[in-house]
DNA sequence: GCCAACGTTGGC
DNA sequence: GCCAACGTTGGC
């Protein structure tokens, strides 16, 4: 049994991976977040689930593509490796801090969405929505239908 | 590069 | 358990 399709916004540095980077691989194992609310999303993930891939800390932030969970959550391999920048040794196999999900490419969208027009939306988009939220970090948020269906609308 | 917002750490 | 210090995020 699975639950209803959810919907999700997911925060990348295109510097370090773009919407682009996205397409050529397919499909990427979304480690490195340490964040427990980004995490908790993460965990809350069903296959199938529609992601807005944002792109953030660049000269133009700006929904810029369409993605898919792949895959439930799983441990971060990341957090076991000591030369990796996400190691953390406080984590043990036994009861892993960290977890991922693997993101699957859909599309690009027909021309990006800048933050400073999805915030000339605030208001219809509610309180609950990440970019507009005042000071709001995170790189997983959720995402609700009518909010979706509201920002691509403006694609 | 600046700075506001926020999470985390660690001393007490 | 409080809270100051510090680090990180991310828009501008």
């Amino acid at each position: 049994m699975s639950s209803r399709k959810r919907y999700w916004l997911m925060k990348s540095e295109p510097d370090a991976f773009s919407i682009d980077d996205l397409q050529k691989v397919g499909v990427e194992p979304w480690n490195g977040v340490r964040n427990y609310q980004a995490r908790n999303h993460m965990r809350q993930m069903q296959v199938g689930d529609g992601v807005l891939f944002y792109h953030s800390s660049c000269a133009i932030p700006a929904i810029v593509g369409i993605a898919k969970v792949a895959s439930v959550a799983y441990p971060d391999p990341t957090q076991f490796d000591p030369k990796s920048d996400y190691f953390d040794a406080k984590s043990t196999h036994e009861e892993p801090r960290w977890s991922l999900v693997d993101v699957a490419f859909e599309r690009k969208l027909k021309r990006a969405i800048p933050l400073e027009e999805i915030k000339q939306h605030a208001d219809a988009l509610g309180e609950g929505f990440a970019l507009t939220q005042r000071g709001s970090r995170l790189s997983v948020s959720p995402v609700s239908a009518a909010q979706w269906k509201l920002l691509l609308s403006l694609e």
